[in-house]
DNA sequence: CTCGCCGACGAAACTTTCCTTCACTTCACG
DNA sequence: CGTGAAGTGAAGGAAAGTTTCGTCGGCGAG
């Protein structure tokens, strides 16, 4: 059908700026704006139709399908493909320029950007510095708890909460206590085969630490998810879980990387103690989801 | 408003395989199949014309063509152009490199390299599949916004609150709500001016969509966060911010990539509204710091 | 200066690819 | 068991891509 055309070169992918330069000589000067054109704005190309780039170069179909059959493609419609994997290219290449701080008049695409490749790098560090043994040691403690508290304040908070909905859901008994009156009422109630959980990005939160004190003393197994394992709270704590710190700005406080870091955190405790739970936490997760089912409505209201 | 149409994003350039995911859920079956053609063979599939890809995936052209759209593109041209960009990036980028599922017998090492590698896919995909425009402009109500309401259950009640936490921490009046009466009844209150923000990732959590609509109707400007952009929830969403969608399993139920997608979202908000209220925002982010510094312990207690 | 050859070029015919319409099938629901 | 809505593909229509062919303009010979 279309074997007409002998063993050139296979189609180029992305050398065509040179192979433009390469056959400039042997064009005549119609295909010489259209292989200019094409060079020099490949995503703009690419969205043209054959008639639309020979308007745009002034010149012909023909003309057009003739330089691309020269650049070594079947025909137009192969140059465009091209094209716009070029454009793809080109565009992926100046992307790595988004290391830098969120600044002020940052365009809000950027904005999306470093902020995503932030929050990958906390987790890349995270995962890297946390420690497996304490990591096991805490699933341990957890899967085996009559009890378990978990106190957080602030940002810390809502990774507390999250924790202890997952918890509950595989069938544990979990608490979460921002409230530090209340978390200490609780945290005396609390003996050997309890577990508590603190969770505070500083270190040094007393809210937290304070009802991590009592139940330690009163003998529960004690937990501790801190961005400073040097911290105060580690006294307190059997096994320290760390979070990783990254820099923070005035535009991104610590608060953002810090939660990222400590949610990943709790969902290892979370998936730890799932396995080890398993003949439990299976069938107590898919009963949970069948009980939500019903609050879900039916499906396709937005369609026009 | 505006038209209740939402699909209205532009050309995906690379953000294809999140985009999949994220539509898989509302597709046909013969839909479904053509989806994971593309997505699994982007190079491949380029080379095909629509009735070759018809062929290929043992459905019909009208279909490529229906799922094309579905995928945002204007036709089975355009998502072809996509494709081969697609096709070119990963030529010469990194490799995709699919996670494997977390098995119940994983030591707690490999948990931890696969939830953190996981959820930097979730955010590379969440920043890749976000409308800017639409988060521009949400950025751009919430920053005018006389009130704020925000509503989430479960696992996103959790990030509603963290939203409005951050809010809260630059001055604006924001208010997170997780009971479905409560969160009603001050729906009521809201009027033009005002800002409701739902978010679900299934789309169609009836206690949160009751509010928005409420909010909607009374003529507050409406935000929806979810991961079915084509859900219910988007009816009464002036703007729609579409979070991703990671396949889940047995011991990683949804609720874990989602909320880390939700969460971006909502840092992005955050971020973008800090930007634009800046004169505002940093003093009272630094008042808020301040206001913290004393519950802290002078620090180093735990050294031995 | 005129004529005729030749390559470059584009208009229009032609083909392929893409898109739309519509009727048939299937499945859920009353 | 009928009814309707959603899913699907065949076939015809529109658009893009390709080929054909005739015109134009330059250039050297007569």
């Amino acid at each position: 059908m279309k074997e007409s055309f002998v063993g050139e070169t296979p189609p180029a992918p992305a050398a065509l700026a040179a192979k433009v330069r390469t056959l400039a000589p042997s064009m005549t000067r119609s295909m010489q704006r259209v292989a200019e054109a094409v060079a020099g704005d490949p995503a703009g190309c690419a969205a043209l139709t054959v008639t639309g780039l020979a308007e745009r170069t002034g010149t012909s179909e023909a003309t057009v399908v003739r330089t691309a059959r020269l650049l070594g493609y079947p025909g137009y419609r192969d140059l465009r493909l091209a094209l716009a994997g070029l454009a793809a290219q080109q565009q992926s290449g100046r992307a790595p320029a988004v290391t830098a701080d969120i600044a002020v008049d940052d365009p809000i695409s950027d904005v999306v950007a470093k902020l995503a490749r932030d929050e990958q790098q906390t987790l890349a560090d995270t995962a890297a510095g946390l420690d497996t043994a304490q990591l096991e040691a805490a699933v341990a403690a957890l899967s085996a708890a009559r009890r378990i508290d978990v106190y957080g304040v602030g940002a810390s908070g809502l990774v507390a909460q999250d924790l202890v909905q997952k918890l509950l859901r595989i069938g544990l008994l979990a608490h979460a206590h921002s409230d530090p009156h209340l978390a200490v009422t609780n945290a005396v109630q609390l003996r050997a085969g309890d577990v508590a959980t603190a969770i505070t990005h500083s270190g040094s939160t007393g809210d937290v630490i304070e009802p991590l004190r009592v139940a330690f003393e009163h003998g529960a197994t004690t937990v501790a998810v801190t961005g400073r394992p040097d911290g105060p709270v580690s006294q307190y704590a059997d096994h320290v879980l760390t979070t990783s710190t990254a820099r923070e700005s005035e535009l991104r406080p610590a608060a953002m990387s810090s939660r990222t870091s400590q949610l990943l955190v709790v969902d290892c405790l979370f998936v730890g103690v799932a396995q080890r739970t398993y003949d439990a936490a299976a069938p107590a997760l898919a009963a949970s989801y069948e009980a939500l089912a019903h609050r879900h409505r039916p499906r396709g209201g937005a369609r026009r």
